[in-house]
DNA sequence: CACTGATTTCACAAAGTTGTGAAGTTAAGA
DNA sequence: TCTTAACTTCACAACTTTGTGAAATCAGTG
């Protein structure tokens, strides 16, 4: 029993197809839960574990069992926050969907948007209750807090590009 | 024309009512765009705004025109995030609900939870397409991003009480 | 220990979301 | 300009989620 019957490894592609599908599968259930949508998630997952960061809509819907329609939808999604691009060489028919490398900043930016929508919020409430009452300073604190965390955002990147310099052109050759 | 016919502050009561709810139904879309469910978006978001962030079933019940069980649900998610406490004084017949002061920390918590799921998730896609392949250096490239936002938010938190610290008891008395 | 008010659970109805097939639109190549 | 492959849009069906009323459970109080 040294061979796996279900989920094979095979020599020629490199790699397990299977447990390929399954990955996708797990990545697509967790960026779910954090709030994007399912189909845009798989697309995502699905372009994430291609070679090249790069599949046409055809392939798309072949590798994840879905219509074109949906993939249509998923994508219109992934690029309108910036996730993801299209792209056409001249002289082609189809297009191809390509992965930010740099996504990260894209789907935080969202997140960023977010933060701020809630700020501008809170400061209506603040008027709304009495900017004097209890729950008026509580909303306050609030706001301080969020203020905090837009600032804080762009820090944190900044922190991950030297990182990742670093890592890239370490100190010694 | 110097009265607010609709949106009236109530000098007793020193708040706008009608602007109170206002706040409440936007600040609830907000969170629940960034992924909370509503009802419990909705609560939060009263306890938000009421005056000692303390409040029974029937009351939130009656101000967001919903039914006992609808609250029953939402407070029954908020707990398990750790974002409220419900309370009952001995000799009480009802509960009450307090928001946590520094929910902050429960609901990035929980989102830290995912960032880890989102990691470990991704190390089994790393084997799953082999570790050399240009896939597989993508996915490793997000398995050090997951590493680093994980390294990452505990030290933003530092960074927000040394903040609060200050603010409090300034250097100069 | 029975009574009563409060909360939770459960089955179901209403509302919302998601993916499909089919029809419509766009653009490359003859 | 016509043909055709590729993509998008749209109405609809399947599925999921959400909130309700009613019944059950829980906890104080006489």
């Amino acid at each position: 029993m040294s061979s796996r019957p279900q989920s094979q490894r095979d020599p020629a592609k490199g790699r397990d197809e299977e447990a390929v599908r399954k990955y996708i599968e797990s990545l697509a259930l967790t960026l779910t839960q954090l709030g994007m949508q399912r189909m845009s998630a798989r697309v995502f997952a699905a372009l994430a574990v291609s070679d090249d960061s790069r599949l046409t809509a055809a392939e798309l819907s072949e590798q994840l069992s879905v219509s074109p329609a949906a993939i249509s939808g998923a994508v219109r999604y992934l690029d309108q926050v910036g996730m993801i691009v299209k792209e056409r060489l001249p002289g082609e028919r189809r297009d191809h969907y390509r992965l930010y490398d740099d996504f990260w900043f894209a789907s935080t930016l969202k997140r960023d948007r977010m933060v701020r929508m809630w700020r501008d919020a809170t400061v209506e409430g603040i008027d709304a209750v009495g900017p004097d009452s209890p729950a008026g300073v509580r909303l306050s604190h609030m706001v301080d807090f969020l203020d905090f965390l837009v600032a804080e955002i762009p820090r944190i990147f900044e922190r991950w590009e030297q990182l990742r310099e670093q890592r890239e052109h370490p100190p010694e050759g």
